[in-house]
DNA sequence: GTATTTATCTTGACACTGACTAGATTACTC
DNA sequence: GAGTAATCTAGTCAGTGTCAAGATAAATAC
């Protein structure tokens, strides 16, 4: 836009970036590759060029959020009390890139099958059973059970907070509602480690 | 469609019918009123008179979901070992009525202003909200927390059951993988009561 | 430095969608 | 049986995703 028109210069940055911001207005369902082209300033069939199709506009979302998920789960495993962090960071992702949340798990929207997004979806798995282990073991539980039960409550409290499905007496700030949550969890190891 | 044309006799449920039936196949975002109107064998505007717009259609999915849900419920909470098999009926719930469960958390696609929606939404939350109490009160834990500890737990595994993202390794009934995941929560209460 | 190839974007078209209007047909009410 | 309300049809409009063909600019080869 700045200087002469054809050739962009970025424009499959720009049509993602215009995507996110249409989808934070009004969730993914409303997203029109029409309109993201006219945000961006071009004819209404340049993003087919980046994209092939608008599954393929979303597909390139939901590897750029599992990227970043990757990202901030393996910051918080990082602090003390790790795999408490770890769940309450998820949460944070969720409200914080609701965006990118809410395509990357919504497969019908997207490629599913893309190569690069199979990659990033099994480094966030990966992440998330890393950490389980020591919450396990003492009740019979397997460590899958406790990876997925904890995957299960963080992805749940997530969902649930972002459709306002919640009632609305709990704590502004919806990470540390989700603390106050996760605790019911492991309640015995809360203190034990790190 | 047996007798003469005009006047289906039953158009509101067969749209609805018919709007289950498209939303299993291909999910909530392909469904089309043209084609729902078709299905049912009537002209392309007739189910705007029934429920107004496309949100309307999925307003009355959503309360039905609510609803059924609610009886789902119910009657786990009379069984032994209740508020495990309220958990797990839930997870039941959103894999054998998919199209209700996937309508129904997704607000941006209804009217969720709706007082019959409201009405069924409280009921299930009551019904959610009961039967935790006797898990608290032991960690310094409120029934609150308990009560959304166990929501987020059994909400979560059941979208990602549905979206994919669970690991193939499994037991092939959700139902019994959710019991399995869910054991984990209250682990120490499992056996004491009921 | 020019010619050719490639990437990028535009233009135009098609079938499809949700929503609106006006009108036709049937059922209900009194 | 006449009048009213409910139900459905038919036509139209702006908007959408996708495809094909062409225009423009950049990169590359020579």
């Amino acid at each position: 836009m700045e200087t002469s028109n054809y050739h962009h210069g970025d424009l499959r940055r720009a049509i993602i970036d215009a995507a996110l911001e249409a989808i934070s207005e009004s969730g993914p369902a409303a997203v029109s590759l029409r309109d993201l082209a006219r945000r961006a300033g071009v004819s209404h069939a340049a993003p087919a060029h980046h994209f092939g199709d608008k599954a393929g506009l979303l597909t390139a979302v939901a590897v750029q959020g599992f990227g970043l998920l990757g990202d901030v789960l393996q910051k918080a495993a990082g602090q003390p009390d790790g795999y408490l962090a770890v769940g309450v960071a998820y949460v944070g992702f969720a409200v914080e890139h609701r965006a990118h949340f809410e395509v990357m798990f919504r497969p019908e929207l997207y490629h599913a099958d893309d190569p690069e997004l199979l990659a990033a979806q099994a480094r966030t798995s990966r992440m998330l059973y890393e950490g389980a282990a020591p919450y396990a073991q003492d009740g019979g539980t397997q460590t899958q059970d406790a990876a997925l039960a904890a995957w299960s409550l963080v992805h749940g409290f997530a969902s649930l907070w972002l459709s306002g499905n919640l009632p609305a007496d709990l704590p502004d700030d919806p990470q540390d509602a989700a603390r106050q949550v996760a605790r019911v969890l492991f309640p015995h190891k809360a203190g034990d480690i790190a």
